[in-house]
DNA sequence: GGAAGAGTATATCGGTTCGATATAGCGGTG
DNA sequence: CACCGCTATATCGAACCGATATACTCTTCC
């Protein structure tokens, strides 16, 4: 579910395709490779559902090279000085750059994910969702890690259950295998201890 | 590459595509959780290439030199499987059920993929590859264990490199997985010296 | 000054995998 | 004997990937 990544990113400014690819392998390299193939796809997809617009945004920002095509705060007008630009200068606008912005369908949609809606059981969807999870309410993001930690637990059993009859190659991917979900479990666990403690702090001490 | 996954099991017995499917969840089933819509897509695709065979039915064994379908060693479900419809329905074999068997050119591809022959970077296919290891030549196999780690070391400076402002939630997910990634490469240490020893001793101690 | 190359940007194609679903024979149990 | 669960094969749509095509812009070097 590349979707919430490409949701979660615009959740904070406005990004082109290209952007978008560059902001996941930069900060998410290890966890979200993304390529063109899967990018173009998904964003033409969210438009269609609704979840994304995409503004022709030929825009004359600065060319600098970290130019972020991020418009100024100041939303509505922004969107349509592009749109006026563009249409009193035709032609240039190198090559038709599609600027994305998420929209209140997109807000909902992008929750609905992180909560874990299309729940997909993968590593990948999962640390997605944690990577956001600043947007998550406290109690469900403790429910994001506590599903999570049982799904691992539960895998790990399924797994001890049948070690057989290995060579020493497949035992040894097996066990190391094994030796990192259970490493998983225990990240999950200090993540955990650590969210209680913020709730329960909340809850004795609201004022500090 | 699950292509990988079925030959793998293919060069020890004939098996029909439920029991291919079964073994790798029980035995691999961290590593390699596949579905039946990939399975019997995948043994299609290696029956047109020539890759496999397809026998009807349950009967019928060892016209061809030593693939007879059940060693009486094993207990494994699918010997009982086809014991049982051999003695419960002699000629008809429950449902048209397709025993698969690999060819000499499914061992060749089968080869050609162990070596890395379709290179694909990601985990999954390291790890069939290596829980395979055992048909590859030593110095195959130090190949590409050393290929791996050359990998991952690159992978993890790349990501060193841009650890920026990220929060919380962000982070702790990618300094997890780096941890992880580092944890591989020392775990492909250990693997390589265990090769590059038995490399030695094979070759200062040719009798035991 | 202009050719070459690197970087930015969007898009499509074929192929693989997944999850869900359909179908159907079979064995055992209430 | 009717039902349930297991065995077994198969297909469908959607998603993702890697490769590839296209085209514009900016810098670099001769």
């Amino acid at each position: 579910m590349l979707d919430l990544a490409i949701l979660g990113l615009l959740e904070e400014r406005d990004l082109h395709g290209y952007e978008i690819r560059r902001q996941l392998r930069e900060h998410l390299g290890l966890l979200a490779n993304v390529s063109f193939g899967s990018i173009y796809p998904a964003l033409t997809r969210l438009e269609k559902s609704g979840a994304v617009v995409a503004t022709e945004g030929g825009g004359t920002e600065a060319p600098g090279p970290a130019a972020a095509p991020a418009p100024p705060t100041g939303s509505l007008s922004g969107e349509l000085a592009v749109l006026r630009s563009r249409r009193h200068s035709p032609a240039r606008a190198r090559r038709g750059k599609k600027v994305y912005r998420i929209t209140e369908t997109g807000r909902q949609l992008f929750a609905e994910l992180l909560a874990g809606g299309g729940a997909t059981d993968d590593a990948r969807s999962f640390g997605l969702r944690l990577a956001f999870a600043r947007h998550l309410a406290p109690q469900a993001r403790l429910a994001l890690l506590e599903r999570r930690r049982a799904l691992l637990v539960q895998r790990l059993g399924e797994a001890e259950e049948a070690r057989a009859d290995l060579d020493v190659y497949a035992r040894s991917v097996v066990q190391h295998t094994a030796d990192g979900i259970a490493r998983d479990i225990s990240w999950l666990d200090t993540l955990i201890a650590s969210e209680r403690d913020d709730l329960a702090t909340a809850g004795t001490e609201p004022v500090t």
